[in-house]
Formats: structure tokens, sequence, C-alpha cells
DNA sequence: CTTATTAATCGTTTATTTGCGATAGACTAT
DNA sequence: ATAGTCTATCGCAAATAAACGATTAATAAG
């Protein structure tokens, strides 16, 4: 099973922290990150009908994610079905969970 | 005493966290908080002795913190004293802790 | 009033992002 | 083999961001 994937690689925390932050700066990506959620995960298709976007650039932003280590996609041909990348995601959350703690 | 800020006009949730996001979106931008935080407080001229990058450059990094609501200039004239805004912060924090935590 | 100090703003250049339509690639089913 | 479906990529245009040096504005001190 083929999953397509991207590996943050782990350098100055701070880069990595903007890496992410700029993944999620963008509402678009925001929401995509709560519907892959919602329903656990989805197809490009389905997201394509939600989203009142352009196929091509519901793609990009997948890719944005994608690049970022947010999410993953595994191909279930002719389809590729989009999940949450646990690993990442919790970087991230950590990140950012110590970020906002240790400035207050 | 003057306190220069910004409002974050409580819109969509989805907007309001891309735009911190955004803000938080680079490298300098993050260490710019961390120094601000580590000495409570900073002039302009302390970061821009600190940091590898122009001062017009620094100015502009601190008017998009300041146009995102996570920081405040207080003026002491000649200097400008910058803050974390802390009611802001905290409305970031929040909107990040729920975020992160709703998707796992 | 003049000078010095501090920081914002202006004007410019370069790079990146966002969005779209059109095209191409991969695979299924007929 | 052919046609159909799905999604990535290409090529483009417009908008935004990043960085710099030079200038301006505000204030304090002499």
């Amino acid at each position: 099973m083929n999953i397509i994937t991207e590996q943050v690689i782990s350098e100055d925390p701070q880069k990595e922290m903007a890496k992410f932050a700029k993944a999620l700066a963008h509402p678009t990506r925001i929401e995509i990150l709560h519907l892959l959620n919602s329903q656990s995960c989805c197809f490009t298709g389905d997201l394509v009908e939600v989203l009142p976007i352009a196929q091509s650039t519901v793609s990009q932003h997948l890719k944005e994610l994608k690049n970022a280590g947010l999410i993953q996609g595994e191909i279930d041909p002719p389809k590729i079905k989009y999940c949450i990348n646990r690993g990442n995601w919790m970087k991230a959350k950590v990140l950012f969970a110590e970020f906002f703690s240790s400035i207050e």
C-alpha cells in the first residue's frame, strides 16, 4: 500500500514552527484539516465538492499540507485518500503548546 | 501613556486562526516573540542589535505582529517599547489549543 | 533653533503565494 | 484497445510578502 507523505526534517525548532504555521496560514487549509478529520479521511473529490474553489487549487493546498507533513495520501486507485499524518500532527501540537506556554 | 495596538476583530474563527498562523509563519517573528518575552519587553533598537537583518526589516516584522494583535508598542520617546499583547496572546493560545485537540 | 536619536514609512527589487483553466498521467472498466 | 474517472502538474496572471537603503517624523537635549 502506497503512502505518500513527507518527513519534516528536524531542524531549527523556530524554522520548524514557522513551517507548520505557514501551512496553517490559510483559511482553506484549516478547513481542509477539519474536513479530513470530521470524516476521518477524504478523497480529493470530496473536498472539491465542498470547497468553493477549483480542483487544481484544492490540489495545491493539499500539496502544501503534505509538504509540511501535516497530511498524508493513500492511493486507492483511481482515487487518493487523504488523512491527517498523526505523527507530525503531534509534533506540531507539542511545538505550538510549548511555544505558547513558554511565553506566558 | 500611549499604547499602540490592534484589535483582532472577532470574525470567522478559521480566518482568525489563519491570521495568527500567518503572523507566526516566519522564523524571525518567532524569534522576536521569544526575545520580547525573555526580556519582558524590548525597544526596537535592542531587537535590531540582536537580529541579523536591517532596521527597516525588523520594523516591518514588528508591524505585522502588531497588526495580528500579538504585540503592542508603548511610546517612551524617542523609543518604543514592545511587549506581548497578553489578551490576544491568550486568544491565539486558546484557538490553537482547541484546533489541535479537536483534530486528535 | 539646531542637532542627535529612534523608529516608521517610502520606493524599489525579488521571491513567493494564490488562483485558474488546460493538459497529462494513472488506473478501471468495458 | 478505448473510453472514462480522478488527481497532479503546467503555464500563466495577479496579489502579497520579504528585504534593503534612503528618507521622514517625532521627540529630547543642548
